[in-house]
DNA sequence: TTGAAAGCGCTAACAT
DNA sequence: ATGTTAGCGCTTTCAA
């Protein structure tokens, strides 16, 4: 009743074509059943080698490919793992001639998709990733969660209510924010620590007192997180601590951080003496417009970013920054979820914070004023 | 003798769980047939508003998400492509603290990654990405082949017998590198023609005439392209054509840069005039050398790189090179394959060559010694 | 070591 | 607008 009838086309040398040949094919040119077929491919090892060569071959013969979705509904695993992350980069924006659209360089994503798809092939896994497009039952993210054995999401990614659903099915560990879901897993980075730890240091070891923040307009947890760290600093110093950011910028841009410091410092009063930018794009920004209207950095000013990119070494001063461990974020997402599925019986949720990084360089005073790395100490991570 | 007995495990108060639900349970709990709970997720406007209503609550109820395995079997389309590129970073490399790490930057692959992702989720695809790994029946490559509509391969990455079978099942592009096989689609730059108009800069507007060029030990058809363009500009100039060139670099590495700038430096003879390297990072390593050796770029030699990195533009002076569309390369490959998979019938195999653009900064002697971006014309493309 | 048979969960005609 | 009924191509016991 099944498909041996299921034709092979063949052209007049006996090549196979048109119709995409299966198992049956196989079998049948190889004089096997289609189980031996199938163990060939599974475990080589437990099919005599020469009938496994003439299966090979017969398969070779006739472009036999198998089946992803049949194995993967047969055997109840797919062998990959995926990501959702925010659409930053609108899909439709023309890609021009890449003028300065190549400086926007590595991307949060690329590096969590580094990190993922590193960690996933150590394990013979593949990595499926999305850009979250609109909610409703027929998402982006919808279509990754059938697909696949477990996957990460960006926060603010997907809609808490969808995720609610999808990860009572498949693992789910939440990236960068907070948990949103008890039964979920879930990895940051040290945001109020790490901002707290380069506060301490422009207030304690460069004697600074008047301190801006200058956040986002759409106050994102890490931002939120990032400034907290900030009070945290000038509480501990005895200084008085602002209810909200000095300033918020519509986006966390260089071009938006360049129009913050324009505006702080056409502001009346002193001026401040040092920026502390929620984010390294922003503190970039900041650095040419300082060095336009004639202000020194750090001499006059100094200026410390967020996240560590690569542009934070070659802008002159380099920038004093906190790296963020986005690569390492994204091959502990992936060992993460091909525990949770590998592991036999579940696990209570985990919640992990990776350390993040002070590096101090020229822009608030310290380390040498040219390339290199000087940075100071790692924060203890936490774990539960 | 279907599965309206497959369990939906039950606790007290009703909700869901253990066992992952399907369509029958969804079918069953909201009192419609399967077919409908199918619909409603593959076109919600064929059931009415009342019944969709009805299955998506139950849906919600049971933590139902449908199958992307079962649905790809039996629609015979998965809505995904693939991309296949060589594992340049060792996976199992420690990560480190990521010191230097950050500087690799965006690599060849990111690129390319974001270009298809883009273009694919414009068409509502997602991207599954794989490393290649070892060959053999159950490479990762194979996986992926099974589990896509179509898939981007970069050279030398997967076996050409593996490709030979694979691509007689699902269609396949070849990026950045000879076709391999005829009846495969293929994309690559310009790189001939890009090095040949870079050398001819070097040669016509800046008059010189004494060039190196240093390529790679292995040769690959990219560098071998490059040193073709390389040689058309010096026959033109009616200089002696070298049969290979003036060095190899074991690999393409900064460090290699610096070694061979050494290597050639300490040669007898007159010095050359121009180093013209097979890519970037040997050029940048190049110009770490040059300086420490107290050679003057470009007024005692000019330097030129290929590949446009990011870092060309940051380093000092500026990097004069030939910018390679990865990216673009990414968004043509994806674009390319949704209209394989979705044309009616098949169309001949297509062979595409995107224009470089040759990118004059501070290093051969032209443009603004710092940033910015002076660039000369883009080559015409070709098509056919 | 190999074969036979029963699904895996869904979509896609075809009916109604 | 909704239900019925076959498979989609593979993995997997269970026998032989």
């Amino acid at each position: 009743m099944n498909a041996l009838s299921f034709g092979v086309d063949r052209t007049g040398d006996g090549a196979a074509v048109s119709d995409t040949p299966t198992v049956y094919d196989v079998a049948e040119q190889s004089g096997v059943s289609i189980a031996t077929v199938s163990r060939v491919y599974r475990s080589p090892d437990s099919v005599r080698p020469a009938t496994r060569e003439k299966v090979l071959a017969a398969a070779r013969a006739l472009g036999y490919v198998p089946s992803g979705s049949a194995r993967g509904l047969a055997s109840r695993t797919t062998g990959i793992i995926g990501l959702c992350f925010p659409d930053y980069a609108d899909p439709d924006a023309d890609s021009g001639a890449g003028e300065g659209d190549e400086e926007a360089g590595t991307l949060y994503s690329d590096q969590i998709i580094r990190g993922m798809e590193r960690a996933a092939r150590r394990h013979g896994y593949a990595l499926l990733i999305a850009a979250s497009l609109a909610g409703g039952p027929e998402s982006l993210v919808a279509k990754v969660a059938g697909r696949v054995d477990g996957f990460a999401v960006l926060a603010r990614t997907v809609p808490t209510e969808d995720l609610e659903v999808i990860s009572r099915r498949v693992p789910v560990v939440m990236l960068a924010g907070p948990r949103e879901i008890d039964h979920m897993d879930h990895i940051e980075v040290a945001n109020r620590d790490g901002e707290y730890q380069l506060t301490r240091h422009l207030l304690a070891d460069h004697g600074l007192r008047r301190l801006a923040f200058i956040g986002s307009a759409d106050e994102s947890p890490d931002v939120g997180a990032r400034f907290e760290g900030y009070r945290d600093a000038l509480r501990e110093a005895g200084l008085p601590v602002p209810e909200a950011p000095d300033l918020r910028a519509p986006l966390m841009t260089r071009a938006e951080g360049s129009r913050a410091t324009r505006a702080l410092l056409d502001r009346p009063g002193p001026r401040p003496e040092a920026l502390v930018f929620a984010n390294d794009q922003m503190a970039v920004g900041a650095l040419h417009t300082l060095e336009e209207a004639g202000v020194r950095v750090p001499e006059d000013v100094a200026v410390t970013g967020f996240d560590g990119i690569p542009l934070s070494r070659v802008v002159r001063p380099p920038l004093t920054t906190v790296r963020q461990p986005m690569r390492r974020m994204g091959e502990e997402a992936a060992e993460l979820l091909i525990q949770r599925v590998t592991e036999a019986q579940r696990t209570p949720p985990v919640s992990r914070v990776l350390p993040v990084e002070v590096t101090r360089r020229g822009s608030c005073g310290c380390g040498e004023p040219s390339g290199g790395g000087a940075s100071g100490a790692a924060l203890p991570g936490a774990e539960g």
